[in-house]
DNA sequence: CTGAAAGCGCTTACAG
DNA sequence: CTGAAAGCGCTTACAG
């Protein structure tokens, strides 16, 4: 219970004022080396750790990052925040998340929260169009930096993986397939991954003269429950889809359990695509065909962009592909099935 | 780039002092009706909101505990993060959560750097048996619950699920369907989990007269590649195992890699089964049969104990029962093999 | 009910 | 190279 020792402790130890044992914490230059052997050997024996607190309040800098992501159960968003954490590491900073469970009254909570402690910058993928709150952070000067999704009309660097390419090889992938009649699990409107992803996905069947009539387009919130009530009522439609491509891992999750339920197989009875790649689709059944993003790339990019802005530096947006992976749900890739164990990648 | 308005600001707009201000923001009941209405007024006009920091500085509280987890990516600890977030909300507190990867060292950085920052207490699942800085740490009165793992002969409360009777339901279980050769890929023995599950597995064996070779102990670390590795030494033994029990869900990941690297068929070569049930599991192929535990309700009640503690009141241990989830990775349940979809749960 | 003042633990011009 | 002093933005006895 010994309440930890302070500056102050410190400096008589050692025999020396507070401004010198700052000083050689700091590695400011002008210290005699004498004094500084007395402050280190002072610091040691008390077993001394400055105050994060104060010296924040006193510099105006908590170098720590704030990071406000839509769902951090989804793996996609779990490695986005490991990646973050670990390139913020190695720039001397720490992170604070912030889960917004794709609500938009929880994100403003994180936002305020986050502001309220003076973080250096936030990092964001918002869940919708932009608060008052957010878009005031944004006016007021905050350093930010958006990453994964983003918001139009808002001068704020975004670093995001671009899908159109894989999408169009997703498209042609089924269309080889024979596949004719494809059906989208759609995100949010408000996200801009939400909407992009149908618009590409309408674009591409579009060089197919195929079109994407609305009763196949399913509304989703990237949560597994919502991908289950959508593919249960594409499965009631008069004419069901071929093919259901769930615009991330979530929704694809709750696809296969309500395809499952009905007691029908992938992708016998209905194919199955998702957007976010990840370990498990390995190793479902059938492996699902899925679209890759750099993700830790993109976190390591979304860091370096946020502490160039804090640091003074101009920041950059940035954009990487993503890239498709084709496994066994959809079809077999080449001629009638057979019992390949393709994996791809 | 409007600096933030400070309390100053409040009090010279509202024509009050800033102890006045500092009342009505702290709810003091002794303010008169009018001053609370101008200063809330100039709250308002200005955008006022306290620093968080400073007044951390001068309560010596941050209301923000720290979490301390073994690995971010695998899906029981993103729950149970996110479930002790949850809690602490409701609590009114912030949580900042330190990823440590399975490495001691990367978990006393972040011990360390949450310690810097002043968190008000400290939730640990412990990668190993206590570095001299948690040792310290829990000297020094910090207050701090262990959560899933915890760190023997050290006086801090534990919340965690006691995993021996689902141990001993699925060894039932699979000595039920004639599997004799039982092997287990264990974590680190530092752990209290790495450890217990493997005396659990041999105590339910026992019951069997079955003996727990060290040939079918492997030694990983809770990490897919580990899971991977001794699965492979496992296939190349002369007399492999019949059941291969990965002791988390990541080496079970790691493990059915191995077995389709190698072209062998989950249950028919080798049956599978896992600590730590996840939502995938109901989906690979073929659906794994894991040990449940109540991570939802650990986190909630790892929260309450350090809340506990930290004002004032006596926190608990906590200890909860797993149970398992049978599925179709260790053979069919019933009589010979058959296409059941039989989903238990 | 209210304000002046001290103080939380630091950092940093300023003067020497 | 060093120290005294101011100040970061709050809260809270203390006195009135």
């Amino acid at each position: 219970m010994s309440s930890s020792a302070s500056i102050k402790d410190v400096a008589a130890a050692a025999g020396v004022s507070v401004a010198t044992v700052s000083r050689v914490l700091n590695s400011h230059p002008s210290v005699s080396p004498d004094a500084r052997t007395r402050v280190l050997a002072a610091v040691e024996s008390l077993g001394y750790r400055p105050n994060a607190v104060a010296r924040s309040l006193r510099t105006d800098q908590t170098r720590t990052l704030g990071l406000v992501i839509s769902d951090v159960l989804n793996p996609y968003f779990t490695e986005l925040a490991r990646s973050v954490e670990e390139e913020a590491r190695a720039l001397g900073y720490s992170v604070i998340i912030g889960n917004a469970d794709e609500r938009p009254d929880l994100q403003d909570h994180h936002v305020q929260n986050l502001l309220d402690r003076r973080i250096d910058g936030l990092l964001v993928s918002p869940t919708d169009g932009g608060s008052p709150l957010m878009l005031g952070a944004v006016r007021a000067g905050t350093p930010m930096v958006f990453v994964d999704r983003w918001i139009p009309g808002v001068d704020v660097p975004v670093v995001r993986s671009d899908g159109r390419a894989a999408i169009r090889d997703l498209v042609a992938h089924l269309h080889r397939l024979g596949h004719r009649r494809l059906a989208i699990i759609a995100g949010p409107a408000a996200t801009t991954t939400g909407s992009e992803r149908v618009d590409a996905f309408r674009e591409a069947l579009a060089r197919y003269a195929i079109e994407l009539p609305d009763a196949y387009i399913g509304q989703g919130d990237f949560q597994a429950d919502s991908g289950r009530r959508v593919t249960e009522g594409f499965l009631d439609l008069p004419e069901p889809p071929d093919v259901v491509f769930a615009a991330d891992n979530l929704m694809a999750l709750g696809a296969l359990d309500a395809v499952r339920a009905r007691g029908l197989r992938v992708p016998h009875d209905i194919a199955l695509a998702a957007f976010d790649d990840i370990p498990w689709f390995v190793h479902t059944d059938p492996p699902v065909t899925a679209i890759a993003q750099p993700t830790k790339d993109l976190g390591r990019a979304a860091v370096r962009a946020l502490v160039d802005r804090i640091e003074g530096r101009v920041p950059e947006s940035v954009t990487l592909p993503a890239h498709l992976v084709v496994r066994r749900s959809c079809g077999e890739p080449s001629g009638p099935r057979t019992s390949t164990e393709r994996s791809t990648r």
